[in-house]
RNA sequence: GGUCCCGUGGAGCAGCCUGGCCGUGCUCGCCACCCUGUCAAGGUGGAGGUCGCGGGUUCGAAUCCCGUCGGGACCGCCA
């Protein structure tokens, strides 16, 4: 037998796990070297494993043990064997779980030794995420990253338990798929047997999941990773994990009914708290008006107030100006902060165009006082208008914001947030799911100069008549405190409605038939009605683990800039494999 | 593509605004020794840094300026 076997056997417990009614058993434990307390004549130590720490000690008395103890250093890998049992009268230890207990080594042995980590292996340090990325697995050593792994796998579990109640099939669909012109950017993968020409990884199985219900396979299920090629952030990833579905024979309803039993049992079993159903709804236009975003943070107020008619024809020309243009003057009242010094008032106004808008005017109403930079600019009854609308009250700071509706709308939401979070008022273990539901069934895009789908090109319209400036999707998103967890809609099940759609959105017929003729034929042979939904499994995670980084709930995850430092991915490719492929670099 | 913040022994920070007394300070780790009930053990001593990199200003730069690299947050982008 191999050492590193002969060395690897005979755990007989987990160091974490053990507990008062183990005392008096003789324990064969593994795990890696925490700390080392040397008393000169006992030496303590604790050694860990993914359920946690216990207390190793050894005596003098057990020479061999005592004398490998003094050699232990931190992250070494031992195998201690020796009687478990109850501490000493007065030495329990009430901040650990297994603080009743120690383990008496009789012989303790290295398995494998290791270097000074190159940061604690702690908690309580958080190291440089470059660093923590450079060495991940000893970042995820540490108990609370060991711990957002493992309760990503048991909500994942308690996920694909309820689809499988609920008879959904788990289906795989490609990796090696194809590029489509609508959307995010895609990762593209050279083909080596069809030389010049490229796969595209997935950024949603989409169309596969539609093919799947013409396929008859009613409901589909599947826990699946997407690619999408844009910048990264806090809480949005190139590689994540979608929860994809899709039902035949079904409306909005029934995906709305299927979703919110999966957050309840998700909710319940996971975190022990009872989610009310159903979710609240509000419509796109309505949550526009009053949060500024298409994913507000209800849990709080300060819902926007419309001051674009009290300003219209105002002696404050900045405002009128920005009414006249077609722009619009919206505004909020933050409680309690009119006292902010001009400092933290100017850094608002910072934040503000910063997120493109023209400026920010800031009021703060102080008792008869109103203190603002444009005050004497503005008439009596328009600060009494501000007042009525934004319910700003003695000591409160009203924010107004008098441009295009959109850049206004995005810089009142991010100040919301801001406010929010500053002021206190987000209230912790509070949870508000939200459907946003109605969604504008097209947007106009600057960038192409064309209508594209807001969601989707299979998403079905509310109506038939297709107007690109009014028509409603069949569309909804599904926000939890602010985030997008993710959407869906009723698709398009009719293949004159999908080629009116393709044609709207300027997607030549001879294109749509390159690139998506193969659904408008399924749909040829029997394609029952659909609906579906998919969401990103990465961001709820993090919100139930109380993580503020997606990075934090992935293993293995890229720094913002696309690089994974613990391989060095991206590479440069060798001439061999470009040759391959048969693709020149510039 | 843009805006902002950060980069100081192995880790986390302070020092920078207002240049010199600064390779100076704090906490931890590391090494050695002391210590028989600690648990972030304690004590004594020690090692360890071209202040991310390049250029400039200056008599003098961790500190000011320009550039660059790396990290982070945000805007754009994300059907």
């Amino acid at each position: 037998m191999a050492e590193g076997e002969r060395l690897a056997g005979g755990r007989t417990d987990m160091c974490g796990a053990l507990r008062a009614a183990d005392a008096g058993r003789e324990v064969v434990l593994t795990g890696w070297v925490a700390r080392r307390r040397d008393h000169g004549g006992v030496v303590f130590f604790d050694l860990r494993d993914r359920e946690g720490v216990v207390q190793v000690v050894a005596h003098p008395g057990e020479a061999g043990a005592y004398g490998a103890a003094q050699g232990l250093r931190g992250e070494f890998v031992v195998r201690v064997t020796g009687p478990c049992r109850v501490r000493p009268e007065g030495t329990a230890n009430a901040n650990l779980p297994t603080g009743e207990v120690e383990v008496a080594a009789r012989r303790i042995e290295v398995i494998s030794e290791s270097l000074t980590p190159p940061f604690p292996v702690e908690d309580r340090v958080e190291a440089d995420e470059n660093l923590r990325l450079k060495y991940r697995y000893l970042d995820l050593r540490r108990p609370e990253m060991t711990r957002v792994l493992r309760d990503r796998h048991r909500i994942f579990a308690i996920i694909r338990r309820y689809f499988d109640e609920r008879g959904f099939v788990d289906v795989e669909t490609p990796m090696l798929t194809k590029s489509t012109p609508e959307g995010a950017r895609d990762f593209l993968v050279p083909s080596r047997l069809q030389r010049g020409k490229v796969y595209a990884l997935p950024q949603s199985p989409q169309q596969f999941k539609q093919l799947l219900m013409v396929a008859g396979l009613d409901r589909y299920y599947q826990i699946v990773r997407c690619f999408r090629d844009e910048d990264l952030r806090a809480d949005r990833h190139w590689e994540f994990t979608q929860l994809d579905l899709e039902m035949s024979f079904a409306s909005e309803e029934d995906v709305f009914e299927a979703l919110e039993g999966m957050f309840v049992r998700v909710w319940t079993e996971f975190l022990g708290l009872e989610v009310p159903t159903p979710f609240a709804r509000l419509t796109y236009d309505e949550v526009m008006r009053r949060y500024g975003s298409d994913k507000p943070d209800v849990r709080y107020g300060m819902e926007l107030a419309d001051l674009t008619e009290t300003f219209r024809g105002s002696g404050f020309r900045a405002f009128a100006r920005a009414v006249e243009g077609g722009g619009v003057v919206k505004g909020f009242a933050a409680p309690g902060a009119a006292s902010w010094s001009r400092k933290e008032l100017d850094g608002l106004v910072q934040e503000a165009t910063s997120r493109g808008a023209a400026g920010l005017v800031w009021i703060g109403f102080a008792g008869t006082e109103v203190h603002s930079p444009v005050a004497r600019f503005l008439a009596d009854e328009e600060l009494a208008a501000i007042r009525a609308a934004t319910g700003a009250g003695d000591g409160d700071l009203a924010l107004l914001v008098a441009d295009r509706e959109d850049r206004t709308n995005v810089a009142l939401d991010g100040l919301r947030r801001l406010m929010a979070a500053r002021l206190g008022l987000v209230p912790e273990g509070t949870w508000a799911f939200l459907w946003v539901t109605e969604f504008p069934m097209f947007e106009w895009s600057d960038d192409e100069g064309k209508w594209v789908s807001t969601h989707h090109p299979f998403t079905s319209p509310a109506t038939e008549d297709l107007a690109p400036e009014t028509s409603r999707a069949r569309a909804y998103d599904l926000v939890l405190n602010g985030f997008e967890l993710g959407s869906g809609s009723v698709r398009i099940h009719r293949p004159e409605l999908q080629s009116s759609v393709f044609d709207l959105l300027g997607i030549a017929r001879p294109d749509a038939e390159e690139k998506f003729g193969h659904l408008l034929e399924a749909f040829r042979y029997g394609v029952p009605p659909h609906a579906g939904f998919a969401f990103g499994l990465d961001r709820v995670v993090m919100l139930l683990t109380g993580r503020d980084n997606i990075r934090d709930v992935i293993a293995f995850p890229k720094t913002a800039s696309g690089i994974e430092p613990l391989t060095g991915a991206p590479s440069v490719p060798s001439q061999e494999q470009l040759d391959l492929l048969g693709i020149r670099l510039r």
